[in-house]
DNA sequence: CGCATACTTGAAATGTTTCAAATCGGGTGG
DNA sequence: CCACCCGATTTGAAACATTTCAAGTATGCG
């Protein structure tokens, strides 16, 4: 459904945290977008690039990540439909780490141009994309808190709860379950561990019940359990209503 | 100085990554500001609290940080004369974080009103902001990869490389030292580390005469080795001008 | 069927934490 | 001016979470 009318997609996005009116979700509905599928694993954008369009993303799961000597690389954020993940693209002229493909992903292109546009049009649509990268910012905070202080349990456990979640708003979860098309190796990379130990923190979770994960699609079994152990609240993701879960 | 006239700093500040106007920079000066000295270790604005005013940093080193369970602390970002810790909150209701003290901080209280009244007078300054609070989440960026990536050694010479070049924008280097008027405990909370290990690898990098630290300053003996050892890229800090160092 | 990729398992090695105690240093009051 | 005190730093040793290495087993796809 999604994919016909991309554009519908990111005024669903926005109203989760922010109001719009009528005029205003003509205006996003009439912006241009190019669509494009991209195979999984590969780049989006890279690394110190400079580009004049920022991604929307309508189907998949696609990662910002940064890569360091010695090939270690560390997942920055997981995104998902609805999502833009370089609408930082907008103020900053040169990417400080690569946008890729963890699944095949399906982008729509925004050229700068026509998002300014809508912006010096709309000044408090500015202020609503501007809240955009507040809250992506919001979500590098508290995966900070987890690569810093949470052990590797805990920090798995914030991750489903968040993206499940974050899946939620978009209408993505249906009986308490989710697609989570990437592997245990990206989340070892997203999670600063390694796989080996992503893996044996999955079983864990998996012998209590929490979760049930199999043939790429996870289901929370017991919400209240698994969002105590991580200690998630969702306060940092700034949704309009809060949800129930 | 620099207290005598706060704005001036905040001027300073924005023209290290963006270009200013005469206009702009006459409106910067006309906001109203009002100082305030805070002691060190006292919260500037809590966690879950609703402001309508945003912090500039005047003098002294404050932190963003969440608590979490049992005691634990991680520091999300230091802050130094010039910055806005909070400029999120123009558009974000509710902070997800404290912003407190390290040391005792003079701040100066910009109300939202009147930057909101800039931001749509002056429709390119409103993006200079939000770029503002863009390099703000490029800067966590870098963190998140220091926490989930780099050994302990690697993240602190990272930390100190980071300070000196931004420290150095504000002309708060000399000598190639600068003041770092915050405890080994602080570093190892924003590290993710223990204050024990902190202060082991801190020795490390001393014998290695990477560095001299005592009575609060900091002074990087060997640049080139210790950036190299950090893999200190300066390209996430978006500055005008890429500074020598 | 065969190959590649993802997942799983075990055992040893490692970086980092914890605990506990000792030392340093700067400021205060006697 | 010295004695004292508190917070910050330093040290050692044992415990621990996580990584690495290496091999094995599933799983899916052409």
């Amino acid at each position: 459904m999604a994919i016909g009318f991309p554009l519908s997609l990111l005024v669903r996005k926005l109203e989760s945290s922010a109001l719009l009116s009528d005029e205003e979700r003509r205006a996003i509905e009439g912006l241009p977008v190019a669509t494009k599928i991209v195979p999984a694993h590969q780049d989006i954008v890279s690394d110190k690039e400079q580009t004049s369009r920022c991604c929307l993303v309508l189907e998949g799961w696609a990662c910002r990540y940064k890569m360091l000597h010695e090939g270690r690389r560390q997942i920055l954020s997981l995104h998902v439909p609805g999502d833009i993940p370089d609408l930082h693209s907008l103020h900053l002229e040169v990417m400080d780490h690569s946008l890729g493909a963890l699944s095949q992903v399906t982008v729509g292109f925004l050229p700068h141009e026509a998002i300014r546009d809508l912006a010096l049009r709309f000044p408090h649509l500015a202020g609503v994309l501007w809240r955009e990268t507040l809250i992506d910012a919001a979500i590098f905070r508290e995966w900070m808190t987890s690569l810093g202080r949470r052990d590797a349990y805990k920090r798995l456990a914030h991750l489903f709860c968040e993206m499940y979640v974050r899946l939620d708003v978009m209408g993505l979860v249906s009986d308490h379950s989710y697609r989570l098309p990437i592997t245990q190796v990206d989340l070892s990379d997203a999670l600063g561990l390694s796989n080996v130990h992503i893996n044996r923190v999955l079983q864990e979770l998996r012998h209590q019940e929490l979760i049930t994960l199999r043939g790429g699609v996870l289901t929370i079994n017991k919400w209240p359990e698994l969002a105590e152990a991580a200690e998630f609240d969702t306060t940092y993701l700034h949704l309009r209503s809060r949800p129930a879960a």
